[in-house]
DNA sequence: CGATGGTTTGAGTGTTTTCAAAGAACGTGG
DNA sequence: CCACGTTCTTTGAAAACACTCAAACCATCG
C-alpha cells in the first residue's frame, strides 16, 4: 500500500558513503576490506521509495531497522506535548539514520521530498559495538558524526540570531550538497524553521533579508538559493564579528 | 568524602600530566559508581581535583585524555566567534567527558564548582571501537548516552518558552542529583544561562515566578532549590498542555 | 564587619512571533 | 498545452517574549 517499490540488492559496501565514513577514523582499514555488516546484511538489503512527507518509522517504534539515504532527504524529529515539533536533523544521500541503543526509536523519520533509501535490518547495538571489526567502527563512526552535528545543532538553537541560523543552514547545505553555486533545497521552509527553532515567517524574512544584502539569491524557483557572497555568509555563521547591520541601510 | 588522598593541583598543561600509578589511588572504585574503563585503564588512571572554574581542558586542545567525574561537576561548552558561550551538557558525579573522536576536544571543559575527576589516557577511537569487551561498550554507551542527551537538548533550545526550559532545567537535575526535595545546584545563573540559551536574568526571573506560583521554592541559600510541585513541573517541562498562564492570575 | 561578586528586580527596547492576507509556484485535470 | 485550484511562500501590522541596561539587594568570604 504504502510502499511504491521494493527492489532487491546486490551488496553495495558501506565504505563508499560520503557522510558516515570518514577515512580519518579508519583509513587502513578502507581498501578493499569487505565490510561485515554488508556482507550479513547484503542478503536482506533493499531499497525502499518514499513519497514527499511519508514516514520512514515513527517516534517510539521498536528499532528493527536502520536505513542509508540513496536519494532525497530524510529529517529526523521530535514532538513536544502540544505538537511543536523540532527537527534533529536532516539525511541526504548517503546518510544513515535510525540506528539506536535502546529497543524503540527516539525520532521519527519522514521523507522531505520523495526519496529512496537502502533499509538494513540490524541486531542490538551490543552485538555491533563488540565487532572489532568494520562494523563496529563504522556504527561508532556514524554515532561520532550525529553526535557532533547535535552539538553544533545546539550552539545554533540557544546562541544564534535568525540571520545567522539561516546562513549556517545554507552554508552547511550547499556543504554537503557538495553545490557550488546554487543549491536545491530539498526540504520545504516549514522543515527549515523547525529544524533552526524559528517560524516559516522568520525564515522567509531571512532569506528575502540576505537577499536584499546581496549575499544570497531567491530565484522564481523556489526551492532554490543561489550563493552570491559566500564568505559573507561563513562570517555570519560564525558569529564572527557584529555583521548583523549590513550594507543598504 | 574518600579516604584517598586527593591531588590538587594548581596550573596544569595537559600534556604534562604524570602518567603515574598509585596504587592506594586508581583501582580503588566506588562501589556504587562503577567504571569499567577504569577496571581496563587502572595502571594509567589518577584523581585530580580542579578549583571552581578551572579549566579542565580547551576547545581545541588535543585530546589524549578522557576523564570521569568523581565529585562536582564539569560543563562543556563552546564559543561563537564573538564570545558567546553555549554550554552543551554538565557532567556530574559519575559521568564521563572528553572522548573524542578527531585529534582535539570540540569543546572546553571547566569546573563549575570544585570538582574532582578521575582521568584516564585514551587511544584513538579507533582503538576503543576494536576492543570488543569492556571500554569498547562502555565508551559506546557513553557515546549513545552523550548523543540522546544532546538531540533531547536540542528540543528545549530550539522549542521551549523560558518557563519550559527552566522547569526541564530543574527536573532534569533533581533526578540526575538524586534529589527528592532540595536540590543544591552545583552550578551559577550564568551556567544555567548558557546551558539553557537565555540570559542570567531571564533565568532568575523564570525561577522567582514559578515559586510564586507555588511550583518550587527558593531558600535564602540563593545555590538551592526546592521542588514543591513536581507534577506541575513535569507538565511544564513536556509542553504538555497550555500550561503557561498558572495559578495567581 | 565591610568588601565583593553573584543574584534579583525594574524599565525600556528589540527581535521574533502571531495573526492575517496577498502573492506565486506547482500539480491536476481538461 | 493551458487553466484552474491548491498549497506553499511572502509580506504586513501588531503583540509577546526575552534581552539589554541599570541599580538595588544580599549571601559569602576575607
Amino acid at each position: 500500500m504504502q510502499s511504491v517499490s521494493v527492489i532487491q540488492e546486490t551488496a553495495l559496501p558501506w565504505p563508499s558513503l560520503p557522510h558516515v565514513y570518514d577515512p580519518r577514523l579508519a583509513p587502513r582499514h578502507r581498501r578493499d576490506m569487505p565490510s561485515p555488516i554488508a556482507a550479513r546484511a547484503a542478503h536482506k538489503c533493499i531499497i525502499r521509495a518514499f513519497k514527499k512527507d511519508q514516514q520512514i518509522f515513527g517516534e517510539g517504534i521498536v528499532a528493527e531497522f536502520s536505513a542509508q539515504v540513496v536519494t532525497g532527504a530524510v529529517r529526523m524529529s521530535k514532538l513536544l506535548g502540544d505538537g511543536r515539533r523540532q527537527i534533529d536533523a536532516f539525511h541526504l544521500a548517503g546518510g544513515f539514520f535510525g540506528i539506536e541503543s535502546g529497543p524503540e526509536h527516539r525520532f521519527s523519520a519522514e521523507a522531505t521530498v520523495n526519496t529512496t533509501v537502502r533499509v538494513y535490518r540490524f541486531g542490538d547495538l551490543d552485538s555491533i559495538a563488540a565487532d572489532g571489526q568494520f562494523a563496529g567502527k563504522a556504527v561508532f563512526a556514524a554515532l561520532v558524526q550525529s553526535l557532533e552535528c547535535a552539538q553544533d545543532h545546539a550552539l545554533l538553537l540557544g546562541k544564534k540570531s535568525a540571520r545567522e541560523k539561516v546562513s549556517t543552514f545554507v552554508l552547511d547545505l550547499a556543504e554537503r550538497l557538495a553545490s557550488d553555486k546554487t543549491i536545491d533545497l530539498p526540504m520545504s521552509r516549514m522543515d527549515i524553521a523547525d529544524y533552526l527553532g524559528l517560524t516559516i515567517e522568520t525564515v522567509s524574512r531571512t532569506l528575502t533579508q540576505l537577499q536584499r544584502d546581496g549575499i544570497i539569491d531567491l530565484p522564481c524557483r523556489r526551492r532554490a538559493i543561489v550563493l552570491r557572497n559566500k564568505s559573507a555568509l561563513r562570517r555570519l555563521a560564525n558569529g564572527d564579528v557584529d555583521f548583523t547591520l549590513s550594507g543598504t541601510g
